[in-house]
This record gives C-alpha cells, sequence and structure tokens, in this order.
DNA sequence: CCGACCAATTTGGTCTGACCAATTGAACAC
DNA sequence: GTGTTCAATTGGTCAGACCAAATTGGTCGG
C-alpha cells in the first residue's frame, strides 16, 4: 500500500542512489534544476520536490548558486534504508551496527518499562513471557512473539523519542531484512538464560536484570545475522571468482 | 548559518506547528493545496514544497484526494525540535525521554569505544578523562570537556546509525537547551565516582564499566535538568496564577 | 429508510513559460 | 598577480493549464 509513485520521488530516489554511490564528491555541486529536468525528462516543479526532499535527507543543501553535496555522516536516518539497499546484500558491517543501536533502544525500553509497570501490565508481560518460552524451540515461531513483547515493553516505557527513532530504524531496516529470508541460528543455551534472566527480572522487578536480558537476546541475534550475511557473500565472491 | 529562509519553508513551518499543536485532528484532511496558496498568498508550487517536507516529516500522507495528518508516534524525529519549541519552555517529560535516549546511545558508544580501541585511542581518552578530572570542581567549564570525550568515543565506536541518529538529536535537542541557559547541579559524590569508574574502566578496558559511567553520567544530569526545568515552570504558574 | 450506483466536482501530479534576486565566474583594468 | 566589474547562471516564486484518481452528492432501486 501507499508509497504512489510519482515522478519527483523517482527523482529524488534516483539522486539518492547516486549520491550514496558517492558518483557525486562531498561538496561538488548537483546539476541545476533545469539541467536535471530535461536529463529526467520532467519539470522543474518535479525536480525541485525530488531536491527538496533529499535537503530534508540532509544529503544536499540547497543555496542559490547551486546545490551541495552534503557529507553523509551529516545526514538523516532516513537514508540508512537506501544505503543499505545499495546491493543486494547490505553490508554486513552496516547490519551490525543497526542491530547494535536498536538493541540499545529496545534495553532502555525494557528498563523502563519493568520500572514503572504496573501490577496488570507486569502480569501482561509475564503472559508474553510464557508464549516466548512455549516457542523457545523454533526460532522462526518464536520472532512475533518477540516481537509483541518488545512492543508492549515500548508500550509500557511509552517514550517517544525512542518510538519515532524505532519507528525509523523499523522502516529503514526490518523489511529489508525480512526480504532476506533470514533464519538466525541461536545459542540454545544462551536463549535459555535469556528467558530465565528475563523471569527473574519480572518477578523481582529488576530493571537492570530485564536490560541485560534483553541486550543479550540481541547480542545473539546480531552475532548470528551478521555471520549469515557474510556466509553469504563469501559465497557470492566464489561464485564471482 | 545557513538556513535561507523562503517562502515554502515559512509554510512548512507554520503547518507543522499547527498540526503538532493538534489545530488538526488526525486522520483529518488538510486543506487542499489550491485553498493553501490562496491562504498564504503564496503559489501551489511554494505549497507543495511545504507539504513535501511535512510528508517527509511523516507528519502528513498526501494521496490524490487529500493530504491527511498522521498519528505522531509515525512521524520521523525530525519534529522533535518543533515539538519542543511549541512553548518557552519544552515539555519536561519530553526532556527526559531525551536525554534517556541520549544515554543510552552514548553508552552503547562508550562500551563499543572501550572495547575496540587501539593503544593509541586508549591514551587519548585517558589524556581527555585527566582535562575532565581537572574540571570536576565546575560543571560549567566541565562541559565542554565532556563533550569531546563523548566526540572521541564516537569517533572510535565508528557506529553510523548512532552518529546518523545523534545528529539528529542534537540538531534537535542540544541547541535548544543551549538558549536556555541551563546550568545543572550535579551531585559531587556521584560525579566523582562516574570519573573513577571511566579510569577504571580505561585502565582495565572494561566495556560494561565504562558503559555504567556514562549511563551514570546522563542519569545526573538528566535529573538536575528536569528539576531545573519544572521547577522553571512551577514559577511561571506561581506568577501567572 | 437504507444501500448501491453513477456523474460532477475536487484534488493531487505534472508541465510550460516567465520574472526576480543572489551567486558565480570570467573578462577586464590595475 | 590582484581586485573590480558585469553578464550568465542558478535557485525561489508565480500564474495558468491539463490529466487521472478520489471524493462528493444525488439518484435510483430495494
Amino acid at each position: 500500500m501507499s508509497t504512489t509513485s510519482t515522478i519527483s520521488r523517482e527523482i529524488a530516489d534516483t539522486l539518492r542512489t547516486e549520491i550514496l554511490r558517492q558518483q557525486y564528491r562531498c561538496g561538488e555541486r548537483l546539476p541545476s534544476e533545469r539541467d536535471l529536468a530535461a536529463r529526467y525528462n520532467a519539470s522543474r516543479g518535479a525536480v525541485r520536490e525530488a531536491l527538496s526532499q533529499l535537503e530534508q535527507n540532509g544529503l544536499i543543501s540547497i543555496h542559490p548558486g547551486g546545490a551541495r553535496v552534503q557529507p553523509i555522516e551529516s545526514a538523516s536516518i532516513a537514508i540508512l534504508g537506501p544505503l543499505m539497499n545499495l546491493s543486494a546484500l547490505p553490508d554486513p558491517e552496516l547490519v551490525s551496527q543497526f542491530l547494535r543501536t536498536f538493541a540499545a533502544l529496545a534495553t532502555d525500553n525494557a528498563k523502563e518499562a519493568v520500572e514503572k509497570a504496573n501490577a496488570e501490565q507486569l502480569i501482561r508481560m509475564k503472559s508474553l513471557l510464557v508464549l516466548l518460552n512455549q516457542h523457545a524451540g523454533d526460532v522462526e515461531t518464536m520472532q512475533p512473539h518477540w516481537i509483541n513483547m518488545l512492543e508492549y515493553m515500548a508500550t509500557i516505557a511509552d517514550n517517544l523519542v525512542v518510538r519515532l527513532i524505532g519507528n525509523d530504524l523499523k522502516a529503514q531496516f526490518v523489511d529489508q531484512m525480512m526480504n532476506l529470508g533470514l533464519k538466525p541460528q541461536l545459542n540454545k543455551k544462551n536463549l535459555n538464560q535469556v528467558l530465565n534472566n528475563l523471569k527473574q527480572s519480572l518477578a523481582k522487578r529488576d530493571s537492570e536484570l530485564a536490560g541485560s536480558a534483553v541486550q543479550m537476546y540481541f547480542n545473539e541475534l546480531r552475532i548470528s545475522i551478521v555471520a549469515d550475511i557474510k556466509s553469504r557473500l563469501a559465497n557470492l565472491q566464489k561464485r564471482a571468482g
């Protein structure tokens, strides 16, 4: 649903990819709006809307005299998705950073959730944990229950800043990961420890323990996923070489 | 510098504020581009660019038939700045969430920095820590040294995702906080413990300890700042009532 | 009274062509 | 070389037009 395809969006996508591929050097001037309009067979208005989006992305800065490419480190999160889509398989380093970041935020959510949960919310978390335990055998079917748990923790923590970042990150990352059809292999022993720690943290309302449990889970997930991507990359290279 | 004032930007700012003030109910249709153009005495093109920016902000979704207001929880980080600027004094709850989030990311950076730092980087961090200790007496002059330390840790951690989020958060938050001229009062005993833990973490390359030290620092900072804002708000209310 | 259907209107997406002010860049004078 | 000047370029804005999709409101059948 949603993403209605428009000329301006297509232009923005194309230019964004070109910039992320570093086909324009940082600081370099982009072609003029009129040139771009000619190149893409579009009107200046469409080009301007595209450039306006790229400026919002922090990829370029538009001044009278010309639009200049900005260093990628000063861009906004919105570019992470396109950055990961530059090739069929995302950069494992970037994926690792992504999961680290996601872990940090989820950990904070877990801590705050356990801290401020009321009795009813505590019970609900415990019941969600039971579901997690029931599916501990199969990572595949456990996934949605993890999402439920983390989502519910986020609801309790009720941190707008984290939620907004999480939205962006999810939009940029999760959907694209799904497409890869990753089947992470989690160490069962460690997973059991995660679930046990989570259980204890809920029982004793120990927020630090809850945080470290979530942290450990994401750590496992990260290591597994990154390894998977790296091995796929190695296979590709072997086939190509 | 930079922010050249353009009509489209002004329109975007005005509409953004109106939406954040909930002057349009969520799901409600915005006035048509033609209406807005008439209202702001501007051309449709300018209005379209403004709306395009708001769509990038996740505040509205534009479809043929009309632009509709989206729930704020599905917006992007870019709205946090405007959200905090709705009134002279920002919502303390939002500030608290901000600092929590910032803490979570800085903590992760600290952990990774201590983990992967080479000998030279370790030395540099120690020297930065010496500077911190020298200014431990005065929170005011210590601030820039903290920024240096955290910035250097971020450089070592070299996590693009965290950096981009940090950029956004800083752009939305830090500058506006500076204007308030806050003078946080940190508990000296706790501050000393933070510095000591940091020192030990560097000596033993204990990433967890480094993380908890940074966490504790931000915790102190957050409590102090939030209390400050709350007391100011109380003063304002007393004067008004 | 209600729901399904259809046409008129409205709305966003795009294009063309035009004007202004600021910037740029090259020719020019020193 | 260096500083100045001036014309070409560039972004910002406007007006008016067309199309396709969505909305709206009225009509018709139940």
